[in-house]
DNA sequence: TCCAACAATGTAATCGATTACATTTAGTGT
DNA sequence: ACACTAAATGTAATCGATTACATTGTTGGA
């Protein structure tokens, strides 16, 4: 493996020459450049990269924690971070945190150690107060996460207005009686989708029945299990909006278990617009995030930051977009009664 | 950032027994190994990895190349993977291929730079001449992935005897017109699996109608757009096996379209058992990979290599399982028919 | 023609951990 | 107590690219 004093001596210039050749050519005059080009072809010169990080203090990497990849909510974030990274020279090293708050301090070691040079967290669960900290020492971007006090670049949805706009589109079907399973309410993205419930509701006039509000965490299993035990009482919804297709899905089996026909007896709206949401049956009503973009813009606020850019605003809320399907009973035969 | 030249005065020893504390304890005594661990400690001293993977030519870093990270298979893969790395000290580059040959030829300029010491393939698209010259000089191990002449560790299951596994299920129901939608025939795990479900036709005595063979590429959209086709034309199958989940959902969607009932008109079976299998109304009946364990093996088996030890196998089949749902008509009522 | 000013190139120190080799210390057997 | 081996530690070179600073070359203007 050739290095750059072989591609010197052959060039007959110095190292420095060679260095400023790949890193700064204007620095050095054409008749040169061409010697030592035509060298580093003859030996087929590479530069070794693992000098070059430790000689700058640079990886030309970032980390990405997930919370878990198998979720192809975050998997469709990564695919859009993975893209503008590789596209202006960095790779992105993949840690999978599983939930685990202890993977995330781990994280910050990584940073410490210079092992990468930036990081952009999938909805984290550290508190705000050391999220800041860490945001304080290193370049740090967070993605569909949503911050009380914004002090740290992130890249979301506005929950409050996209589950506002689910309720309300239930609510104008005529809809009275609009449950909600909500996410774990450790996280401030359920909250505020439970918001975005409950204030569809108040703004229509219509009270708060606490009995159709469930907790459950995201998932297939939660969904079905909380709408299992909300039809086995006796006072029952007519719609659900849930805050993941996921559990949409798990609703809508539990009513099919309970003989319910949807839309016609339950309309529900889900959130995410994930692959499967039009091919379930009934194709699913939902939120429809653009998670590939959030990614995309993730890596681009990272990438000012590495750079050195100032970044003016630090809330980046990407727009969000209903999708009417077939779970809410808005479509008729193919047509819509209204939106 | 204190470097190991402080922590060496601070303990009052050379900085080359402060490297050995660290990577060779027992080549230290006991008491001269406490004042550099409380010197350490005092200093809350962090190794330069740079410098350490610049000294010692290696990264701690592998690679794994993608063809498509928004896939839940392959997602899960990498699950496995990271796991298994992350609990052996390696870190896990991840790489978009996009199913871009370039990209895939790319990621060999990554080794021979050394920037991650091996390589791990998810469904690779290179030839095989190719990838046993890039095995040859570096340490990689494919995925999903079969080989015509195994000279590399790879990780799948046996295609062909899962879907014979498959469309016997579907022959020993009374089907005697099972149709099937390929991968494509590009790719050797298709054209696998097409040649477990001729030979299962065979093996039973039934003749292979090439009408109800199409090929598709293992998309919901490809398998809904074949089906509806074949479903167009008066000559129709009774039950189809179809290499992939998604595929089998099409097919479903498809048959729903024509008013057909499933299982009753048509049985169909799909493979991966993808999360959302278990949730599809009819639930798929389906050929389940273990995809986490394979990520898991893969890490291993290139573990072993990057440890220089000798892998005996390249061939590491891992065992397939057919889940029998609803999809496929074998289940009454929660009983099973056969099987 | 000569010198100032700048452009081009070279010299050598540097980044921080690792490790071959040298030196010192401890331990063993007679 | 002595010689000798083994264990423990130290010294200093090394990995390869980068870059501050030094030196040489070039150009334009008087």
């Amino acid at each position: 493996m050739p290095k750059m004093s072989d591609v010197a001596r052959l060039a007959g210039v110095s190292t420095a020459t060679v260095s400023r050749v790949l890193r700064n050519p204007d620095a050095v005059k054409t008749g040169t450049k061409e010697k030592v080009l035509e060298a580093i072809h003859q030996l087929n010169y590479q530069p070794n990269m693992l000098a070059r990080h430790f000689r700058r203090t640079e990886t030309k990497t970032i980390l990405v924690l997930v919370p878990n990849i198998i979720n192809t909510v975050f998997a469709e974030i990564v695919g859009g971070i993975e893209e503008q990274a590789s596209k202006n020279g960095y790779r992105v090293l993949l840690r999978n945190t599983a939930r685990k708050l202890e993977r995330e301090y781990g994280s910050i070691e990584h940073l410490k150690q210079r092992q990468v040079d930036g990081m952009i967290m999938l909805s984290p669960q550290l508190d705000e107060a050391t999220l800041n900290e860490i945001s304080s020492q290193f370049p740090i971007v967070l993605a569909t996460a949503n911050l009380e006090t914004p002090k740290i670049p992130f890249v979301s949805i506005d929950n409050v207005s996209s589950s506002y706009k689910a309720t309300e589109h239930l609510i104008r079907l005529g809809h009275k009686k609009v449950g909600h399973i909500t996410g774990p309410m450790d996280s401030l993205l359920s909250r505020h989708r439970n918001e975005g419930y409950r204030k569809a509701l108040g703004d229509y006039g219509l009270d708060i029945d606490e009995q159709l509000v469930r907790r459950g965490h995201f998932s297939y299993e939660s969904g079905f299990e909380q709408m299992m035990d909300m039809l086995g009482q006796n006072h029952v919804p007519t719609a659900v909006f849930a805050p993941s297709d996921e559990m949409a899905i798990g609703i809508i089996n539990a009513a099919k278990e309970h003989q319910l026909r949807v839309p016609e007896d339950l309309a529900v709206v889900g959130f995410d617009n994930i692959r499967f949401a039009s091919m379930f049956n009934p194709s699913l009503t939902t939120i429809a995030q653009p998670l590939f973009k959030m990614g995309q813009r993730s890596m681009e606020l990272l990438l000012k930051k590495l750079n050195g850019e100032s970044i003016s605003q630090t809330e980046h809320l990407l727009p969000d977009e209903l999708i009417i399907r077939d779970s809410c009973g808005a479509r008729k035969k193919g047509k819509l009664l209204h939106n």
